[in-house]
DNA sequence: CTAGCATTTCCTGCTT
DNA sequence: GAAGCAGGAAATGCTA
């Protein structure tokens, strides 16, 4: 859990679970999440400036920076500590490096997400894309009372099933061998570790008796809704369908 | 409180 | 026989 460690100390895996959370707390889409841009872990995540994120991050990289300068200097939960700089330094976009300076700017909270980083969006399917970001107001509540209970929000608002395979699915790095792309231009993939695809998805919707038994029959439900294709003969085999966005290298 | 959505859980039957 | 696949039916958890 990234909420209990020190940004300083996360995982490549464990930024890339604080960056979806991050989207999912502001309700933006998960399939805008620059992941390939965050290829790295909590230690090079420090050390990146202001501009770093803005540039890595587009829209998005204020609102991801400001998060980060909380979890820094507010703590995470894990054993209480406090900020661990006296004086709050008074706000400074200067490139910080690993640790220190953070500004405490509220022009960054007005990032209200719909299009992060210049996506066109060429489609408008399923949910999301109204509430124009009450975050911020919850945020600068949390400010005011000095402390921030790291993130908990009940519903994974944008993270379905299908959105978290196709996560997976970008992410090779953070993909130790769970799915594999068959035809990447189709959209077709195979399930390498489908118990272990199953226990991640369980532990993502906090219900640990998850199996693929159960998942692949949540998989099954897309064909109907054309989020899946079906793809008969060969096992763990799915295909994305003309309903399932995000998952093409050029929508990317 | 009510609907509806997106699964989750369970199950029977069939296929590989 | 084990692991998957197909779907139906009903239960759940959550949001609007």
């Amino acid at each position: 859990m990234w909420q209990e460690t020190h940004p300083q100390f996360w995982t490549k895996f464990q930024v890339w679970e604080w960056l979806q959370q991050t989207f999912d707390i502001h309700q933006m889409d998960a399939m805008y999440i620059p992941f390939q841009n965050f290829d790295i872990d909590g230690g090079q995540l420090c050390m990146m400036t202001f501009q770093d994120f803005n540039r890595m991050a587009g829209h998005a990289g204020p609102l991801l920076y400001h998060s980060l300068m909380e979890l820094m200097w507010n703590g995470t939960g894990h054993s209480g500590n406090g900020p661990l700089v006296s004086g709050n330094n008074k706000t400074q976009i200067h490139e910080l490096p690993g640790q220190l300076s953070f500004k405490e700017e509220n022009c960054f909270y007005d990032c209200t997400d719909t299009e992060l980083f210049n996506c066109k969006e060429p489609f408008q399917t399923t949910e999301d894309h109204n509430s124009p970001t009450p975050a911020s107001q919850e945020e600068k509540k949390q400010h005011i009372r000095g402390q921030r209970t790291p993130i908990k929000k009940h519903s994974p608002r944008g993270t379905h099933l299908w959105e978290f395979i196709r996560d997976i699915l970008l992410n090779p790095d953070r993909n130790p061998g769970l799915i594999k792309w068959e035809d990447r231009t189709e959209g077709v993939f195979r399930f390498l570790k489908s118990e272990a695809v199953a226990q991640l998805w369980g532990k993502k919707k906090n219900n640990s008796s998850m199996t693929y038994e159960k998942l692949s029959r949540a998989m099954r439900y897309y064909y109907k809704r054309e989020i899946l294709e079906r793809v008969d003969g060969r096992r763990l085999v799915y295909k994305f369908g003309r309903n399932a966005r995000g998952w093409r290298e050029c929508e990317k």
